[in-house]
DNA sequence: ATGAAAGCGCTAACAG
DNA sequence: CTGTTAGCGCTTTCAT
């Protein structure tokens, strides 16, 4: 590993020539820069750019805290982010919490030292954010994606929850179904409680009751969908549907089903939000609240560098990202009304 | 952000002073160190290593160059490797190639200009290999994962790919399937060359000929899978089964299937090395060969760092890692067979 | 036990 | 146009 001292040496000239020659700060006359770059080739020399960070105070790097990237639903959000960090000149380092504070701690500070320019955060559920004030005290900006940190404020991009969940439960009804139960994310997430808002929203402005024996709260994680699933297979006055909050979730409550035997939607139907894994075409009868993950991890991204550099000032921002529906394959109770009143066809 | 400098300046001391109080390395009165400590909260310092790192030649950052973060065989790898290099103090820095080589040249030298100690990679397939040499020659140390870049001799950790296989193709024979077609991956890659292989060792153990008519190559993606599987499923004779050499193009295969009403295993059996996203549980009726992949990264995360710190010398290692054969579910063949011989029922 | 000062690799002023 | 040199923030001798 050569550095710029031994090619201004070899070449026989100046580390201020051979910079220049380098980067083109200033004209540097032919031969020289003939004699630099044939130094260069001989040394094999790659410039580093780590000793001018230590000047400039930017190193391009940005920070992705993710709570697992197994999650099915966070490697678009990092291709997305990637993509247009690496379009801009940016290093992404992508690190996973396990939706640990603790880890999403050291993770906070092991950024910090290595003083990346900005972090985008889907944080751990924890209430405890001295580390992330900490860290936007001392200059490194921060946007939160798919959940805002609670009594942080920065700008954020993110699903809207509450018109998702709702459409997402109005659909069901729309099929006729009233027992629709709901599997909720773990309730001190934001993204959690605005889904669990659309579901009563959705009820409510049908005319139903909302019914608390209906009302599970999950972890977003597979086992706990899994759990639900079986409690919810096994009730005496089993609901008609099921809203599951998230994909994972979902997973686990459609093996539970499978398990016991019981039939969706035949016997009872499932709606949750995407991230379902795999693909969704093999699940079919599953109606899913499409989320824009590669969109969500592009624009907080593009965002952050906006911030990172300037161009984007002023308060904080929360962006609401659209999802879209995706109804499952016709379920018994809609094709039965159908049959009855065919206009019905085009929804 | 304030420097050293100034936390010395307040508290009245040295930077030696600081930096030592800081780090231990030298004893430092009482005093002075409380007299630090008060400058450090007050002025919110937080050291940054970037600066050493100058000197020091040493970032303790790791570079995890995949194919796509998106196809499910590849997060699990990353969790493996980023715990392992947590726990020793080493930041991942994780990238996406999208089997493109110019990216991947791309990403080597944005790694390369930031000095990481190390990279672990799943080469793109290309032969242009140039930029590792060089990156090599430099000083960064290389471990290959899941595939090895033809042409570089580094350490590597991989799936026993012909055993794998081989094991595969075996169960599929060994209930009684004999026409068994194959969709390979890119056969520039050494482990789809592999798979291959072991297809073409259990047919010869069995005593069955390799018909070229039944051997498909793919390049690993969904959609190839897709697009083959419905060729196949076409045949005017159609195989009674197929391996397929990874998930994600299984994934694309049961789909053409199921647009064509084809039934599995009824029909036709499918085999498929792991990596099928979502949950193998919900494709109960598909034979996996089970990879690893937690500990393919974690593995190779290991050896990078203990090259890096040379606690490992020495010629290269390939480290092959066994699979585990999880057979589908009972396919009618089969059953029939237990039928009339229940001792067999152990297998 | 403390302070002073030499670098690490590189860029950016500033002289010539 | 080209060379010199002063830092950037931090660790680490080396004196004191």
């Amino acid at each position: 590993m050569s550095t710029i001292v031994e090619v201004a040496k070899r070449a026989g000239v100046s580390v201020g020539t051979v910079s220049n020659a380098l980067r083109g700060t200033a004209r540097v006359s032919q031969e020289l820069r003939e004699r630099v770059a044939a130094a260069i080739r001989d040394l094999e020399y790659y410039p580093g750019r780590i000793s001018d960070e230590v000047k400039i105070k930017q190193t391009c790097m940005l920070g992705l805290i993710l709570p697992d990237i197994t999650n099915p639903f966070f490697p678009e959000i990092m291709r997305g982010a990637e993509d247009r960090a690496f379009e801009r000149g940016y290093l992404l380092v992508t690190a996973n919490t396990d939706e640990q504070l603790d880890r999403e701690q050291q993770i906070v500070s092991a950024l910090r030292s290595r003083r990346v320019d900005g972090i985008l955060l889907a944080g751990a559920s924890g209430k405890n954010t001295h580390h992330i004030r900490a860290a936007i005290q001392a200059g490194i900006v921060f946007v939160c994606l798919d959940r805002m940190t609670a009594g942080i404020k920065t700008d954020g991009v993110l699903l809207d929850n509450v018109h998702g969940g709702q459409s997402c439960v109005r659909h069901l009804i729309g099929q006729d179904y009233r027992e629709i139960a709901i599997i909720t994310g773990p309730l001190q997430l934001q993204s959690a409680k605005e889904r669990y808002q659309g579901y009563q929203a959705a009820l409510r402005e049908a005319g139903i009751k909302l019914a608390p024996a209906l009302v599970f709260e999950g972890d977003y994680r597979k086992e706990s969908g899994h759990l639900l699933g079986r409690k919810l297979a096994r009730m005496r006055r089993r609901p008609e549907a099921v809203f599951v909050c998230n994909g994972v979730m979902a997973l686990g409550v459609l093996q539970a089903f499978e398990e016991l035997g019981l039939r969706s939607p035949e016997e009872i139907a499932v709606a949750t939000v995407d991230d379902l894994p795999g693909d969704s075409l093999l699940h079919p009868k599953v109606t899913t609240l499409v989320q824009p993950s590669y969109e969500i991890g592009s624009r907080a991204a593009a965002l952050l560098m906006d911030r990172v550099e300037g161009k984007l000032t002023g308060a904080p921002q929360v962006i609401r990202i659209a999802s879209t529906l995706r109804a499952g394959e016709l379920e018994p109770k809609h094709a039965a009304i159908l049959a009855s009143n065919p206009s019905k066809a085009r929804n």
